[in-house]
DNA sequence: CAGTGAGCGAGCTTCCGCTTGACTT
């Protein structure tokens, strides 16, 4: 028996502080909150004061009573959660929870697993800091008290479940409105001229290329330049060579990491987070969650080991960063391999990759600058103000550019600066030819899952714990779409002057298109609207900025959490009770038209299951005629045409095998029903337009599935047990509940006896797709 | 999952942050 019970919030991190402890410590892990607020109610009593109803979470019941039982064995309680808010927080809980006796328990605080490190937090025990657990009451009272007077009011204002939150409601905001800029941008044209020039020096011929230093905004004016170029001379004006340098980035945090990881491997937020756990369970990395880019004193002198080992000493420079992120908490280390001589690891493909992108982030961090020197030469044209520049770059000692360079996100097509021939000024340019090509003004970036996340953070919106889940949620919901959407084609022309004649060409060029990207849906762009219009202060970018500043003076004990969230509550309370008296519910309703043959209007809106068009006025004595939207229209630019197509659902397509075959849409898309059975339409068939033919097709393949479905049956006792093959492997099916089948044994061979072996010795499984009636 | 949409009305939905498994048919 222990005498010491230490209480971490990971069990990763039990494992590893356990090792350094002793036998004499047990230490266990409470896999972070272990209690909440009620969630059948507000779980918040608002006339007492705002106290709040915490109960023990769910799934947290086992861990409580487990660890509880272990308290009462101990001498001494070791609470070591997070020193940040949250974990102070987590630490005020599992003393309720635990029902521990002040004399028996100490919170200690440690920011770096080393055993030196947690050798010291055990000799400087402190008492809980109640106002940095106040400042978290106030941070999770605030959050509910928003997220669940705004969803219902949703409820009632625009259709059911959907949801409103600080930080999901911005979320949505930021792309809704960027989406709205990218509607409204007008894109300008110009015409940039560039001097191809031919030098020679002694053998070698190259090319340098050169901008003009001004673009024409019409054809005319950049033909007439060109004009005037037929005759000219050009001359060397100047060359100007200057150093510069490049700094390595910072180590990593969650939110560099989701986004280095999405630019260099298209990893999604939601795969690097889980391998990123994969790696630090099986001890690789640190901790995935952080905020911080501070680096432990082990890791900084094991970097400058391996740097001057592995590429000598010159291309060592110990850096240490300061963390400029909003409302950082900085409870752990930034995000680094644990060993940092270990360049490879053991792992899958993924892991790999990851791996190797978190070592060379972190080790290119403790490198020196890269040198680069830079070179500007202008040329001069004759009886011409006008000049042209050509840029070069040449490195002159790679430093931390030997390992790694970080990605941007946009697109660099252009200005790839390379190294430029020797040039002096009074040389004498041959041009070989100079073009002028309309260039068109880029309009925004749409956001990727980690461009999110990286404004978020600006914002100071979120935290490294929740920024894969925001992504999940606000597309969950239905206000987002993360999607391909294709380009189009745009004309640009092409202006050359060459061996003096000036020639035009009309080209075209693929633009906009869009690989994982983040879209508005028409619900998506109601809900903001909405609340944009009657909680601008609530959606504010700003809001959570100045909620945090007021969380921080509760923390220093300036202000009381109750009066904060009163002072708040009360005007906030009056907002939700004035909009939900005084607007009406809202639809997104739009005249789309008149109906030719019944001369009845046609509405595109927003209806209970999502977006539809109607057929005839609600108030007309016959009942309007409703269809839903396919996937990929929106109310915003369906056509007239598209919403009568829409009517033309559900299709008789003709019989097969003497049944009749119709096709339509439903709540989960297109489907066909046939015998009295429904069969989804793949995505790539058109309901409107695909075939019999087609159909028939599917029914059959969907049929032949079924059959291999049942590898074998048993009548027992008139009961029936089936193995079946289903998505998740092999499985039996007896009464109605499913039984896993053991590994190593082969589904096929099974007897009787063995499948009622399996069925009295093992659990059923839990069907999660019971509905409550 | 299950293939609707007004009207009637009961009963449901919902927040953010901290942490991992269990387990889907």
């Amino acid at each position: 028996m222990s005498k010491n019970l230490v209480i971490v919030e990971s069990p990763a991190k039990a494992k590893t502080i356990g090792g350094f402890l002793g036998k004499n410590f047990l230490v266990k892990s409470c896999m972070g909150h272990v209690v909440d607020l009620s969630k059948k109610d507000l779980g918040v009593d608002i006339e007492k004061g705002f106290i709040p109803n915490y109960i023990i979470s769910p799934e947290k019941k086992k861990i409580v009573s487990e660890l509880k039982k272990l308290a009462k064995d101990s001498e001494i309680i070791w609470l070591a959660s997070d020193e940040d808010r949250e974990g102070e927080a987590i630490a005020w809980h599992l003393i309720e929870a635990l029902e521990l006796h002040s004399a028996q328990t100490k919170r200690i605080a440690f920011h770096e697993i080393t055993k030196p490190a947690i050798l010291e937090a055990i000799e400087k025990p402190r008492e809980i800091d109640k106002n940095l657990v106040d400042a978290q009451q106030a941070r999770r009272v605030l959050d509910r008290l928003v997220g669940f007077e705004l969803s219902p009011l949703l409820w009632r204002k625009i259709k059911p479940s959907l949801s409103a939150g600080r930080v999901q409601s911005v979320a949505v905001r930021l792309i809704a409105e960027r989406e709205e800029e990218i509607k409204n941008f007008q894109s300008i044209s110009s015409f940039r001229i560039v001097g191809e020039f031919i030098v020679k020096n002694g053998k070698k011929v190259s090319i340098v290329k050169a901008e003009l230093n001004r673009r024409f905004s019409k054809k005319e004016e950049a033909i007439r330049f060109l004009e005037k170029c037929k005759s000219a001379e050009y001359t060397v004006k100047n060359v100007e060579t200057k150093p510069s340098k490049k700094t390595p980035a910072s180590p990593f945090t969650t939110s560099t990491l989701q986004q280095e990881a999405s630019r260099k491997l298209s990893f999604s937020v939601a795969n690097t987070m889980r391998i990123a756990q994969e790696l630090y369970e099986s001890g690789k990395i640190t901790y995935m969650r952080t905020d911080s880019v501070n680096l432990s004193e082990m890791a900084l002198a094991l970097a400058k080991k391996e740097i001057t080992g592995s590429y000598g000493p010159e291309y060592v420079k110990t850096r240490k960063y300061q963390t400029k992120t909003k409302g950082a908490q900085e409870a752990h280390e930034a995000i680094r391999p644990t060993y940092l001589n270990n360049k490879i690891i053991e792992g899958d493909r993924s892991q790999k990759r990851l791996y190797e992108l978190i070592w060379k982030r972190t080790i290119a961090s403790q490198m020196a600058d890269a040198e680069l020197e830079k070179t500007i030469v202008t040329i001069g044209i004759s009886d011409n103000n006008e000049e042209f520049q050509a840029k070069g770059e040449i490195i002159k000692f790679d430093g931390f550019l030997k390992v790694y360079m970080e990605s941007i996100d946009e697109d660099d097509s252009e200005g790839k600066e390379g190294i430029l021939p020797p040039l002096t000024s009074g040389d004498h340019m041959e041009v070989d030819k100079i073009t002028a090509q309309e260039k068109f003004s880029q309009q925004p970036i749409r956001f990727t899952e980690a461009m999110l996340v990286k404004k978020l953070e600006e914002l100071g919106i979120g935290r490294p714990s929740t920024y894969a889940p925001i992504i999940s949620t606000i597309q969950k919901r239905g206000y987002v779409v993360k999607e391909d959407r294709p380009g189009f084609t745009r004309n640009y022309t092409l202006v050359t002057l060459r061996n003096q004649k000036i020639t035009e060409e009309l080209l075209s060029e693929n633009i906009g298109y869009e690989k994982a990207k983040l879209f508005p849906t028409d619900i998506g762009n109601l809900v903001n609207g909405f609340l944009v219009q009657h909680f601008a202060n609530i959606l504010d970018y700003n809001f959570t900025a100045t909620v945090e500043e007021e969380f921080d003076e509760i923390a220093e004990g300036k202000l009381i959490w109750n009066k904060m969230i009163s002072d708040f509550y009360f005007p906030f309370h009056k907002q939700i009770e004035g909009t939900l008296e005084n607007t009406k519910k809202v639809s997104g309703e739009k005249l789309l038209g008149v109906d030719p043959q019944t001369g009845e209007n046609i509405f595109v809106k927003i209806g209970r299951y999502g977006p539809m068009v109607q057929l005839g006025n609600t108030d007309s004595e016959q009942k309007p005629k409703f269809a839903g939207l396919k996937k990929g229209q929106s109310i915003d630019t369906i056509t007239l045409d598209q919403a009568l197509d829409l009517f033309k659902l559900p299709r008789k397509l003709g019989e097969y095998d003497a049944s009749e075959v119709i096709v339509s849409i439903g709540r989960f898309g297109p489907y066909i029903f046939y015998k009295s059975k429904f069969f989804s339409l793949p995505k790539e068939e058109d309901p409107l337009s695909v075939t019999l033919e087609r159909t028939i097709e599917i029914i059959v393949e969907k049929q032949n599935l079924e059959n291999q479905k049942i590898l074998k049956e048993f009548q027992d006792n008139g009961e029936l047990i089936q193995v079946l093959n289903g998505r998740y492997g092999t499985y039996l099916s007896y009464k109605k509940q499913n039984y896993k089948i053991p590994k190593g044994t082969d589904p096929r061979l099974l007897s009787l006896e063995e499948c009622r072996t399996i069925i009295s010795t093992t659990q059923p499984s839990k069907s999660k797709t019971k509905k409550k009636k």
